[in-house]
DNA sequence: AACCCGTGGGC
DNA sequence: TGCCCAAGGGT
């Protein structure tokens, strides 16, 4: 007896042909596509984790224009690094990616490996990435399934299965070593997650501009926009943060970098501290920490701001007060005064940005 | 396997 | 407004 599978009655090659054949005409004009150099290639898949194509093409060009080449990039300064991604998030991917081209350049002698048993050891590089670019930079058949890929072949394939678990993409890359385009696996790739971005969209999916549309069954159920099946997450939990712009005598800015483990993890910030839902005054919270933490006594004003910032897993109340700094403290590799001017050379994340920005205006505004 | 890890935009 | 979303990886 024979068993169904997912495939039967599916056209493999002639859906390889409408595919590519739309990729070809159809294709966004992007930074990353003008050449196929796995340095490059390898940098964008990493910017594009988990981010939007719009918010990439600017840090993708500043990135390739200040670090050319992996050697470029594996003999610049952490520091210099990190202020290079200052605003895209996920930071530990570029901590990781820095370490894994100094990798390269050392075990490798600069050449980015062609086969998954060495690229995928990398830091930062898991199952996704590892396709993509021995795909996309080395014409290597190995399947890229990301969020694109697995909606856009739960529709054509009707898998119900749930794509937030973290096993099921096992699932669509066993789908994908058996559909791909061994002739140009790299346009078979690509094509795929063009599709999820333009055509096959989350909601809304422009079926009738599909140029896949008589291999979907889900089109053909008319189901597609019951799929893909993903819980959702549930509420995030909130932070109370205070937060001080604290000045010396002489108008120097008290900041602070971060762990190197962790939330925001080597980003510079403004002093701040956790506040318990206590009956002490988060005033006096603060003050404690800083004595504590720093050595630093401080007089605190009024909050200028109270802001809200919100990240994927969790939201931070953030009440920020203007200060004096009063008593000295020891400044150390962590610690720092600085000019206001010099602000700008040190990478901070979006919510201590906001705080500056806010800061700024008050002073200017009045 | 579930949770941690950012940010900005769309509806 | 609140919620969902985006070319995921580490632990």
């Amino acid at each position: 007896m024979k068993t169904r599978t997912l495939l039967d009655g599916f056209d493999i090659e002639q859906f390889q042909l409408d595919l590519i054949g739309w990729f070809e005409k159809e294709q966004r004009d992007l930074p990353w596509r003008k050449d196929n150099d796995p340095y490059k290639v390898w940098v964008s898949e990493i910017m594009l984790q988990q981010t939007k194509v719009d918010t990439v093409i600017p840090y993708f060009n500043k990135f390739i224009e200040q670090f050319p080449t992996l050697e470029a990039l594996a003999e610049a300064d952490e520091e210099e690094v990190l202020k290079a991604w200052e605003g895209l998030g996920y930071y530990s991917r570029i901590r990781n990616l820095h370490a894994a081209v100094k990798e390269v350049k050392e075990q490798y002698g600069g050449k980015i490996p062609d086969n998954r048993e060495q690229f995928s050891k990398l830091k930062g590089v898991g199952p996704y990435t590892t396709g993509a670019v021995l795909s996309i930079a080395y014409g290597i058949p190995e399947p890229a399934v990301d969020g694109n890929v697995m909606r856009v072949l739960s529709r054509i394939f009707l898998v119900w299965e749930d794509i937030a678990k973290t096993g099921t993409r096992k699932l669509f890359e066993a789908i994908v070593r058996q559909i791909i385009s061994r002739e140009n696996p790299s346009y078979f790739n690509q094509a795929l997650m063009e599709l999820g971005a333009l055509i096959c969209t989350p909601r809304n999916p422009a079926c009738l501009l599909c140029p896949v549309q008589a291999h979907c069954r889900a089109l053909q159920e008319g189901v597609q926009t019951e799929l893909p099946v993903k819980t959702k997450k549930t509420s995030v939990k909130q932070v109370a943060i205070a937060a001080a712009v604290l000045k010396d005598e002489h108008g120097k800015v008290l900041i602070h970098k971060r762990d190197s483990d962790g939330l925001l993890a080597n980003l510079w910030e403004f002093p701040n501290c956790e506040v318990a839902h206590s009956r002490e005054n988060p005033e006096r919270q603060l003050e404690k920490f800083l004595k504590e933490e720093y050595g630093a006594i401080v007089q605190l004003e009024k909050p200028f701001a109270v802001l809200e910032h919100v990240f994927s897993h969790l939201v931070w109340n953030i009440t920020v007060y203007d200060g004096k700094l009063v008593n000295g403290f020891t400044e150390t590799e962590q610690l720092k005064l600085v000019d206001e001017r010099e602000i700008s050379l040190y990478a901070f994340p979006a919510s201590h940005q906001r705080i500056w920005r806010e800061y700024k205006e008050k002073k200017t505004g009045g």
